[in-house]
DNA sequence: ATTAGCACTCGATAGGGGAGAGTGCTAACA
DNA sequence: TGTTAGCACTCTCCCCTATCGAGTGCTAAT
């Protein structure tokens, strides 16, 4: 299915302005605005050949044309050129992420602020399970009388922590002594391959303290099922006020509801992203609540980590620079991650 | 000032019945409902009395009359009775809170999204800050080539973390032993007593492996930075949706905004919030931006550390059941506390 | 193939009545 | 003197209609 130069020209018209304005754009508009060689008869007539094609429709018979969302693909496959944010502010987000972070989820944390500024719609972040990752270190520090904080780490960096119950009886020592023995238990395991089997059999192994040791794996076993889920970070919600489509209540109120449940949006996405920038338009996508919203997403990866990016956006979007700034950042993602993973 | 007991109970049914519908109220609508047994020209009467004393107002001259400011100030202080939260839902809250939960930050967040969830307003709760906190132990974990991971944990609880650079040459043995030393140079001093200053010092008194300590008390310096303010935790802004006083975008964007840079929520209350129920309707805040809207709020307190908590809607609130469910909110809080801060 | 001209369509906007809810006032009543 | 019924009045809301104008589709001329 192509389309002739003019007609792409004219489509591309039509998009343009009619996502900069979000009202249907006239013959006579297009031929003043973009300066077209030819009378708004002609453009008339190409409007209604490609309205019969499926790429524009009609709100009502006398009014101006939009693009159908046929039209937006078309536009997207075919013809439009990815715009890459400005230098400058390529230079804004180094110099964001040039401050030193207290880990890896608050630099994404940062970079999702920053697209969603950027684009102006909302952006997520799919952080990598944890599942992949090694546990490099475990430690039991005791707090006060009765509890005491169990720490991992793991060899990317990531801290978690939990506190539990511990017979006031335990000394530091002792405490010491029983992290050690976890620790050369667990050292170079990924969390995903300790399961429940395989954490029992230890407390076995380590019989002398049980109360302690259950707790602490029974602490390990929660932090996992936490952390086991990929995390997704979620930005500039607020960007969709501006949006006029979003006038009505309702379908803010669903869209709000969507993105609150954050868990939600991992199931929008296709399980494995490629590196390119996906489109996703309107009634392109599965999910019911999000059939009249457009999505731009990638995935990004840096050795085992790997996890996704994007937009979303009403189906008016400027897809031209949220493709531009996705690429961009993506790009830009990789090459932090190689610091926070080596 | 002080009103008979038929302007009370008409105030108290006008009041009501706003809060529920959101409509002016007339005086027939007000003797139907609510089963008086005088005529609804009698209470036309005593209506334009309490309009005259300013406690009533009416939007246009043959509306029904809507509470004012100052109707709702009176109501609150002089007729309210806090309406507690039944213990169908004070159970489940105790189930929420029974789960075992990784930290002090993590339960408050479950406990904002019950109070928003309970009462349809948007909760926040205001986390003490961290610097009347003491250091208990002081760790360096090696990640990889180059870079290893400080943590520090507080006495109650609280773990802080962050990577710095080291140099390849440093043993896991040297780390411990400088970890030891800073350790035992921090041990028990409050995060607020440990300024530039002392850390300088302490540079010097430890000059082996310069860089690292260094490095080190660099980032303390910095967690210290980030953890010294309050922090603010907000939910259940989604349920401002439904009131319909923001059907107008321009104060939805205006309240969300405000919600969204969580900080500026700090400067809305007094510096003290005392342990009873505050009330603060409308123009009675001095922020601009919450001129239209109104503020429940109490401190809480356990030990040393102390918080506020509190709820933020439209004036028209249902103040009784806001104010009711803060108390035993509050009461809870403080009882979970104990748990956490020994 | 392109363009000018023109009739036609349809939404948006403004003005003009009711209809209805609620008030304030007056006069009668207990 | 406080309470009530009755009634005229006011103001919003909603529906109906007329008008306006942007934009189309068609036709005939270039």
């Amino acid at each position: 299915m192509t389309l002739d130069e003019r007609k792409r020209a004219i489509l591309e018209s039509i998009i343009r302005d009619y996502v900069e304005t979000a009202e249907p754009v006239g013959s006579r508009a297009i031929v003043k605005k973009h300066g077209l060689k030819i009378s708004a008869a002609t453009v008339r007539n190409e409007m209604a050949d490609l309205e019969d094609m499926g790429y524009l429709e009609q709100p009502h018979t006398s009014a101006g044309r939009i693009p159908s969302e046929k039209g937006y693909r078309y536009y997207v496959d075919c013809i439009m050129e990815k715009e890459k944010p400005t230098d400058e502010d390529m230079f804004i987000l180094q110099g964001l992420l040039g401050e030193h972070m207290r880990d890896w989820q608050a630099v994404a944390q940062k970079i999702g602020q920053f697209m969603a500024q950027l684009t102006n719609y909302a952006s997520f972040i799919v952080l990598p399970a944890v599942r992949f990752e090694q546990i490099t270190s475990l430690q039991l520090v005791p707090l006060n009388e009765g509890q005491a904080l169990l720490l991992m780490v793991t060899d990317n960096g990531l801290v978690m922590h939990r506190t539990i119950e511990i017979p006031a009886t335990v000394s530091k020592a002792d405490l010491e002594q029983m992290a050690e023995s976890l620790t050369q238990s667990l050292r170079g395991k990924t969390l995903a391959s300790v399961r429940r089997g395989e954490l029992r059999s230890m407390r076995d192994e380590l019989k002398r303290r049980r109360q302690v040791i259950d707790r602490a794996l029974e602490a390990i076993e929660q932090v996992m099922g936490e952390n086991g889920d990929d995390k997704v970070l979620i930005s500039g919600i607020l960007n969709m006020l501006n949006e006029p489509e979003f006038k009505d209540m309702e379908m803010l109120k669903r869209v709000l509801k969507l993105l609150e449940e954050e868990r939600h949006l991992k199931h929008l996405l296709p399980l494995k992203a490629g590196q390119e920038v996906n489109i996703r338009i309107g009634r392109e996508n599965q999910e019911e609540s999000v059939r009249d919203m457009s999505l731009v997403f990638t995935g990004y990866r840096s050795g085992n980590e790997e996890g996704k990016l994007g937009l979303i956006g009403p189906v008016r979007m400027e897809y031209w620079k949220a493709a531009g700034s996705l690429e961009s950042i993506q790009m830009m993602i990789e090459e932090v991650m190689k610091k926070y993973f080596t």
